[in-house]
DNA sequence: CATCCCTTTACGGTTTTCCGTAAGGAAGTC
DNA sequence: GACTTCCTTACGGAAAACCGTAAAGGGATG
């Protein structure tokens, strides 16, 4: 079982509940962090001490306050930990059901474990940290494992997100070809643009750009 | 202080800190459900039983499962409760930072008090409690105070919300006067709809109709 | 290097949105 | 009743989005 673990999250509430469930696996060292820059600034110091931390649980969503901070996301934590302590296990640990970003998790950020909170969070936190501190393997509850075989995750790449996330911020296709071209992103020209974004109405069944904004907002996509 | 007090939020994690608080304030009885519907049962059976609960403290977004709900959402089990027991306190407890919401709480639902979660919530879930408790006055943390100045709130009204939700539902501007007509709702012209949609987008800065509901859906007027 | 296949680009016409101007209508004031 | 004010509606031209067709480019294959 793990020694010395951290839990980053912005709810208080959350703490309580998850120094409970650590406390009954028997980890003898459990710390805390309410921002992601306070979470690496610890994790920082545990190593300078000698005394890693050897699991990181995360939070993905943190609010914003009067606080300036560096890493304003679990997404962005958890790289700048891989990044410095490629060693250390991490658990993401999230409210969100949004397949796309749950999915990108573990493809892109290499994390060991996920567990959504919700009912039984505390069974899930339970069997996650028990089997990445065994099997050395990924944990993803089986509610989850859909995403992975779920076509809509797979159809769509980073391009249309990319393409979707301009126009919820209000770039027309007008000007998206110069945009992209800034961006260095290609395709960029007008046709191809209004093309894909066709393809995607057509594949999220939305009536005009505007539907498929609110949809993929919806879904968690952007 | 109060006698009995039912918590409802499905995430359990909540439970555990929740209970705490209210341990701590000498609540002798505590009770939990993580169903809308199964918060009503309790409130019902308390009722019969000449022991109803005193404080309903409840969560506003639930979780969909596999579970079929009568209501599914922290607002459709206050306004159950409201109408069956006028009696009783509520102080509803969310993530959500949402003015809107948050102000036709008070507004339309009449709850007691409201407390979001976040880095202090254990403190301010103490502190709504006690008030409700002793002052009989409703109680609103001072960092949201804000929302009853706030123009935005009272600005935009409920017309505009129904005509950015048609938006987001890609009703087209085209098709919006029929739209609107079926629904009885005035006015309903083309002429009037594009001028309030542009009256929005100027609100909001928005660079056009996309990008205007992507931003209130931000907001979470819609 | 010719061919096929697929993606990207170009273009043109139609529809929808956008935006300003102006007319119509209801309520309130003098 | 004339006038002001505010809201609603009507209309028309410009801009943007939409949609189909066709040409150009870029790999892979034989």
């Amino acid at each position: 079982m793990f020694q010395k673990v951290l839990i980053v999250d912005d709810i208080d509430f959350n703490d309580v509940a998850a120094v409970s469930v650590l406390e009954a696996l028997a980890v003898p060292q459990i710390d805390f962090a309410k921002y992601c820059d306070d979470a690496l600034l610890k994790l920082k110091r545990g190593y300078l001490d000698h005394a890693p931390y050897d699991l990181l649980i995360t939070d993905l969503s943190f609010k914003a306050d009067h606080r300036t901070n560096q890493l304003t996301s679990g997404e962005a934590l958890i790289e700048a930990v891989k990044g410095l302590f490629p060693e250390i296990k991490i658990i993401a640990f999230s409210i969100e059901d949004k397949s796309y970003r749950i999915k990108s998790l573990f493809d892109h950020l290499g994390i060991n474990g996920f567990v959504m909170k919700g009912r039984n969070t505390i069974i899930e936190l339970r069997k996650a940290v028990e089997a990445v501190a065994n099997h050395d393997a990924t944990y993803l509850p089986a509610d989850l494992q859909y995403i992975f075989q779920n076509k809509l995750v797979n159809e769509i790449d980073d391009y249309d997100i990319q393409l979707l996330d301009y126009l919820s911020k209000g770039v027309s296709q007008e000007a998206m070809e110069s945009v992209l071209k800034q961006a260095g992103i290609t395709p960029n020209s007008k046709s191809t643009i209004e093309k894909r974004i066709s393809k995607l109405k057509i594949y999220f069944k939305a009536l005009n750009t505007t539907h498929l904004v609110s949809i993929t907002k919806d879904l968690g996509l952007i």
